[in-house]
DNA sequence: GTTGCAGTTGCAATGAGTTGCACAATAACA
DNA sequence: TGTTATTGTGCAACTCATTGCAACTGCAAC
């Protein structure tokens, strides 16, 4: 894969501990949490602690091969950059999430570029928000009534 | 303030602890974190907690009151939202914040609501990336040699 | 080989923020 | 006013993530 080559061509390590980080994030589909990862790497070898996967996510992170987002679940989510792309709408009533195209956000990446000279990292945005069906209701509800999750 | 009224008409109560934690919102002058929200009311009145000034933060950020943002200093910063709209560049590189209008948001909420029938709650953002400045160095740099910032 | 050294890891401690729970303050109502 | 329901607070315990430090690893120079 890919991410292996680039890490050593930075001239990182390819340690055990990252390799099997890399392999855990490369199977797994959509994103997966920091907790996820350690779990199934302690199923191959139990004495990886969690801090070497932050390390390694913080690394990765840094080298723009996954991205890091905040979905709304009070922990953080990682996921290849590799595999295209793409934006999230979180609906902040009903906690559903939508993807979107990268193609939406190149006006304004391009945009930040011209008026300001500022190239934006783009990687993988979580945009927060009220989703199609719920943005009549939250209009209408005095806000402190009916309340769908428990907040404050 | 406008504030309290709203706290008010909502059905909430203008506790003494949530009228010192907008107290010092309003007098600060532009991002404010908890802590140091915290340590302003204890010099009114030292016996609240911090989880209470976590919980009013919470509280005015749901009331879209203020807005949390991470600037990328490893923890938030809390802003009056009443204070006009606008957002952050952050150079991850030299660490500078440049502010930019929310005029350069707009076309990108126009067209999230148009497309996918979604409100983006477009508050107040940072966006990362690199500034004018730094924007050539990066390019350069085998990005393992000279890094500004102690990371990974 | 063994010495030197930068890079990496495990571990424990720490930091930021949240939560469960008992109690306090306030509102609602008689 | 007294009684009860609701809301808010303080405290301690907790979660997620980061960090300082000592020990370990891989590699190159001697
Ligand atoms: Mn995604
Ligand atoms: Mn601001
Ligand atoms: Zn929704
Ligand atoms: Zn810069």
């Amino acid at each position: 894969m890919s991410c292996t080559i680039t890490l050593q061509q930075k001239g990182y390590r390819l340690t055990p501990q990252r390799m099997m980080v890399l392999d855990i994030i490369h199977d797994s589909k959509g994103h997966i949490s920091a907790e996820e990862i350690h779990q199934r790497v302690r199923q191959r070898y139990p004495f990886v602690n969690i801090s070497t996967v932050y390390r390694t996510l913080n690394l990765l992170k840094k080298l723009h091969l996954i991205s890091e987002t905040d979905m709304g679940e009070g922990y953080v989510r990682y996921e290849l950059l590799e595999r295209g792309r793409h934006h999230h709408l979180v609906c902040r009533r009903c906690g559903q999430s939508f993807a979107f195209e990268h193609e939406s956000l190149k006006p304004l990446q391009a945009r930040l570029l011209k008026e300001y000279g500022f190239a934006a990292d783009l990687d993988h945005f979580a945009i927060f928000g009220l989703c199609q069906r719920c943005r009549p209701a939250e209009g209408k509800a005095g806000a402190r009534e009916e309340s769908q999750r428990g907040d404050d």
